[in-house]
DNA sequence: AAGATTCGAATGTACGTATATTACACAGCA
DNA sequence: TGCTGTGTAATATACGTACATTCGAATCTT
């Protein structure tokens, strides 16, 4: 052969899951594949596009990446979005960081309580009405000083009440620490909720401040793994003891191979 | 009959590929492979683990993901990192999902002012007193309704000024959208700062509520390329009229120990 | 009719094989 | 000497196949 082949990389054609993978992405941005609706089979789509399993999984892959798709055995392939955007994203090295205290603290326990979620608490918690937890009243204090930082309600599947012994002793403790060292269960996700309201005459009397003074209410939900509620917190913060800041980065599309170094 | 044949899930034995990834991510932690050298070819590990080529590749895409390792084709693949600390991540597909309202709303323009920074407005502004700035008071409402969700004043670069002409067409305005499409700038980073504050006299009247009742305050800080401040914003919300949503899931991975049971 | 079982369909895991692309070292040649 | 090409080794892409696991619906049983 003469063999012209030399550096003509003026059109290198994409990877044949690359391609595949930009025709699924437009297929579902066009709506031909509706969101919330099952993808065509694996089979099928190998067929539609000529290509093997492997291709079509290792295209399909990236769209799981991006959160365009899901994939469930035994069920199929199901669209969760339409477009995916480049992302803000924030992070946190341990759920520690959520709390954000710039010097140690401590945790007192004020009370503790097993109580049957019912009405307003079950919502907020999340279950059926009639479930059982266990509760835990705490405030949390700088090291040095007396004026606490915020007052927190702190609610656990009964099984995991044998926490309490933990308290009193250590310092910087937190709920989800106990958990995930005492009982072994990882704590997958943090979900937050962030309000503000007016402090009660309780809240005020505990935090040493005064009623209707406006306050930080910050609810989070630990999740362990299978979407479980392991425990949940009501913390409220006097407006002027806390603020809670956020760092939200663009993130590229995650560069699989960086050369440098 | 009493058939206890479908109980027998006590010990799912791992997919080959995790426990592989397991492995060689013990390995790597444990120093057998040095950060920075070279993994053993994908040949070699081939063998010396007796699994397939595919596995393999199933196995070290993980350990690419956490980041220990990295591929590189005609060369090998190179150790990156000894270990993957667990974070905790947040994402958002746009900036727009910081606001978080579930409809469409309205920007409505209610005056803009040329202001010099000066003394705690400086500071807010991270600027130098003396400094110029284009401001913007606006409501923002729900596109049905009169009751405000918000209260904002916006501060961007004087130069930016121009985006004071696209409000009132437009429907869902956002600040950074106008800033980005206007005038090509890309927000790179957000930094957002809550806080509960009383609402004052002034503000009360512009949301429609009381003084003094409860509400929150969002600063958000708009950044460019450079760490270049872009724009800023400061919002305040009465209590009952937002809150403010996270979630924060556990990104890649565990950590190396888990030897015991 | 309600519960238990079976079965089909879909994705998940795993093996084998072949070829393409890339990076680097080295021999060959002007 | 300096450039060029070529060979080699490594990962990247791609096809094919088989079996496992899971879920839901249909079917069977009580």
């Amino acid at each position: 052969m003469s063999t012209p082949r030399s550096k003509q990389r003026l059109s290198v054609p994409l990877p044949r899951y690359a391609s595949l993978a930009e025709a699924l992405i437009g297929d579902i941005g066009r709506g031909r594949y509706a969101v919330g609706s099952l993808l065509p089979t694996e089979a099928e789509l190998q067929q539609q596009y000529g290509v093997s399993r492997h291709t079509l999984r290792e295209a399909t892959r990236r769209l799981v990446d991006m959160g365009l798709i899901s994939r469930h055995p035994g069920i199929g392939t199901r669209v969760r979005a339409k477009t995916a955007e480049a992302n803000y994203v924030a992070s946190l090295t341990s759920i520690a960081d959520l709390f954000q205290y710039t010097h140690e603290t401590r945790l007192e326990l004020l009370g503790e309580a097993t109580v049957i979620a019912q009405g307003t608490l079950a919502r907020l918690l999340r279950c059926e009405p009639g479930q059982h937890w266990f509760m835990l009243r705490t405030c949390r204090y700088p090291l040095r000083g007396a004026e606490p930082i915020s007052y927190t309600e702190i609610y656990v599947q009964p099984q995991y009440r044998g926490i309490r012994k933990f308290f009193g002793s250590n310092k910087s403790i937190t709920i989800y620490n106990l958990i995930e060292e005492q009982y072994g269960e990882r704590i997958v996700e943090v979900q937050q909720d962030v309000s503000a309201v007016a402090i009660s005459a309780a809240e005020a009397r505990l935090l040493r401040t005064r009623a209707r003074m406006p306050g930080l209410r910050i609810l989070r939900y630990y999740l362990g793994t299978n979407d479980r509620l392991l425990s949940m917190s009501i913390n409220t913060y006097p407006a002027d003891r806390f603020s809670f800041s956020t760092r939200w980065r663009l993130e590229w599309g995650k560069a699989p191979n960086d050369q440098d170094s």
